[in-house]
This record gives structure tokens, sequence and C-alpha cells, in this order.
DNA sequence: AAAATTTGACCACA
DNA sequence: TGTGGTCAAATTTT
């Protein structure tokens, strides 16, 4: 269920109370969270700067549902239907939305879902950079990375990652399209992963950058030569946080 | 030395 | 034929 496509003029204030609630919710988590944290460890740094993001994206949600701006219509969460491709995809549904930005093939996976965020990192997983790309009339290049496990354990996921524009008014805010294929079969250190645990629709399963629970993600090496676009992946590599959290 | 990333080439689809 | 996704050799990092 969608609640932002529900919402009409009065659902609006639903809506904002919802994020509203949300928020206080995050600022107890945080409070709880910090104290126990080695204040001076870049655990603490980075866990410090996600609620930073979560803070500012609610905000931004508020005021754009406060101010009713028609400009940001696109909601958070994108989940659509990708055109056919070669092997395994869906040939059936298209959808108009879709027709200009990458609806080719896609060789080994259908799409599950996309997620627009700040920073495009431990969203559970373990990732392999395979391949770069520069998308034509795009600003930014895309990256294509699939599960690390792909190999060992055939995890047939894999996702791309591309940032958007830098449209948030003051320009200083980077968002990233996450785009998910796949679902993920494989198994980490014998430890199943908690968003596959949790997940009780294909659907529920996708992994979401909000939703870290950073128990192995890792982007290992990720921009060591610049990638000039997506050098924000060295900003974000920190070691394995899942025994103190 | 092994593992991971980069990057140009190739392939499939529209 | 152009564009986007993947492959794989070369390169870099650990």
């Amino acid at each position: 269920m969608n609640i932002l496509e529900s919402s009409n003029l009065g659902g609006y204030k639903e809506v904002i109370n919802e994020v509203k609630h949300q928020r206080a919710l995050m600022m107890d988590l945080h409070d709880l969270v910090l104290p126990i944290l080695d204040p001076h460890s870049g655990q603490a740094k980075l866990i410090q700067q996600l609620f930073e993001e979560v803070f500012s994206c609610s905000g931004k949600i508020i005021s754009s549902l406060e101010l009713g701006d028609n400009s940001e219509k696109q909601p958070i969460l994108i989940k659509h239907k990708r055109k056919g491709g070669k092997d395994n995809m869906e040939n059936h549904i298209l959808e108009e939305n879709n027709k200009d930005h990458g609806n080719k093939r896609r060789k080994n996976a259908k799409h599950i879902s996309s997620v627009v965020t700040h920073a495009p990192h431990f969203d559970g997983y373990q990732w392999r950079k395979y391949g770069q790309k520069w998308i034509s009339k795009a600003k930014h290049s895309r990256s294509y990375y699939r599960c690390a496990y792909s190999k060992e354990q055939g995890c047939p996921a894999t996702k791309t990652v591309q940032q958007k524009k830098e449209n948030d008014g003051n320009g200083t805010v980077r968002l990233f399209n996450v785009d998910y294929y796949g679902q993920h079969i494989c198994k980490s250190d014998g430890i199943v992963h908690p968003c596959v645990v949790e997940a009780t629709t294909p659907h529920d399963s996708v992994p979401i950058a909000s939703q870290n629970q950073s128990s192995s993600s890792t982007f290992v090496n990720a921009g060591a030569h610049g990638i000039q676009d997506e050098s924000f992946e060295s900003l974000f590599m920190v070691p394995d946080m899942s025994q103190n959290i």
C-alpha cells in the first residue's frame, strides 16, 4: 500500500504527521544508540552521519509536503517493472514513466525496485563492482554491482548506482538512484541476512538504504582510483560494524 | 599473490 | 544503429 498514492489534501496532513512521528522515533533511537558508542570511533561518526541524513531527508519530505510542492511528486521509493530482456525479464508491463530511463534488457534478473538515497551503501549486502558506464544524457556515470556471492553461491542479485542531478535547491546534497535486480539467495558466513529473513513477499525483501543492518556490507576498495562521479564510495568505507551494533 | 576495481570491447535490444 | 548491460584483461590495492 502506498500511503502517498491515497493522499489528498487531507491525507497530506496524515503523511506529515507520520513522518514527524518517525522523526521523533529516530531521535529517540539516536539518543539511545550514540551514548553506547565510543565517540571517537569512526563507527560513531558514521552512525551520526547516517542519522543526520535521515533527519535531513525527513525534514525535506515534511517541508515539501507542507508547501504542497508538486515538483517533487516522485516518491522516495519507486517500484516499477522493466521492459523485457533476453533471458527472464517480464515482457508484459511497461510503464510510461520508464520509457526514457533505461528500459533496456537486463540479462540476469528482473527489476525489483529503485531507491533514492543519500548514501547508497550499507544496504546489508556485499557487492562487487563489475562495470561502469557513462549514460548518455546523464550527468553522471552509472556503476554496476553484483552480489559478492554471485560466484560461490550463484546469487543473481545485482544493482546499479547512479548519482542524480543535484537539484535540491542549494546544490549541496547528492542523491543516488539505486536500482536492485534479482533476489538474493546468498547467505553470508552462514547467517541469513536480516533483510532476507524479514521478507514475506518478494518486494519486501528489497534492501533499503535507510534500513541498514550493516551486517557485512562493504565496498572494498571502491573508488580507489577516484571514480569521478562515484567518489562518494570512499567516503563510506568503514570496517565491519556487525559485531558492535 | 590474491582479490577487487577499472575500462574498453562486445552483445542484445529497441 | 545507438544505447545500455556484461565480460574480461589490465591494473591497482591489500
